[in-house]
DNA sequence: GTGATTGCAAATCTTTTGCACTAAA
DNA sequence: TTTAGTGCAAAAGATTTGCAATCAC
């Protein structure tokens, strides 16, 4: 016990939560070993941008037994969660997103890969009004660029 | 030939080419029965917004016989002519825009429906520079609404 | 135990491709 | 006649689904 929280107090912690456990749990979810380990694999290293085939291979070469449904499963139920955010940049695949705090992104066209912009480095200026009846879900801010 | 002039002048003409055949020559493209067809369905009106799926039924709908395949293909080559917008809002589908001048979305989740703001009605302020080595593309704002 | 979760394989959906046929220049 | 374009059916790639077996509580 003693031993576990020096860890933690050691550790760059990128999450709220102390642990993948207790992470699972706050979502009403089972914390089985297949949540368990992705949980660990995308929150362990701050602001990563998986597509579902990349979290999957990550998770076969950590030696993680778990079936492509199940991450696609387990990245759905935790955008619902909150815990991730899916971003729609490439048509064809969705990526998930690590940081759901209010930000934006580079996307490199190149080679699909997306940069993150802090939210307070770009402002929207005169946002207009949504359509009656509507309201505002997110705003998403995409600069598109290539290698010169 | 009278009476087609005459069409012309009293039509609200949305783009700035008179017709269709104009339009794919400009393009370097044959004027196939086929891309005729489709631009007219694409170009007669202002300001659309649709799917390879959509316009395949619109054609057949409007006794124009083409293929799915054709509608790709066509709908590529003219985003490759500068002449359609690919817009990416949803995973797993694409949308093409016939308006290509500077301007940004509404996406309303709940119908998958496109509405157009005006580029001049965003600013985006303060953007930051491209990594070092890239240039910007495009930059692409979209504000996702849902039903009240 | 019982209800949630998983894995697998099959199904689905959008998009692309190969290739013989047709049409434009 | 030469080259581009088309249609079809098959393939590809991402994602979802149905269902029996397994696991967490």
């Amino acid at each position: 016990m003693v031993a576990r929280r020096l860890i933690y107090f050691v550790m760059i912690r990128p999450h709220p939560f102390a642990n993948a456990i207790e992470l699972i749990r706050a979502a009403h979810l089972r914390p089985t070993r297949q949540r368990l380990a992705l949980a660990r694999l995308l929150f362990d290293r701050a602001d990563r941008h998986v597509t579902a085939e990349q979290l999957h291979n990550e998770a076969l070469a950590a030696q993680v037994r778990v079936s492509l449904a199940t991450v696609y499963n387990t990245l759905h139920q935790f955008v619902g969660a909150g815990l991730l955010r899916e971003v729609v940049v490439d048509p064809g695949r969705s990526y998930f997103d690590t940081n759901v705090s209010d930000h934006h992104h580079f996307f490199h066209e190149d080679d699909g890969q997306l940069t993150d912009i802090a939210g307070d480095r770009i402002e929207v200026k005169d946002l207009p009004n949504p359509p009656a009846g509507t309201s505002v879900r997110r705003v998403d801010v995409i600069i598109r660029v290539t290698r010169n």
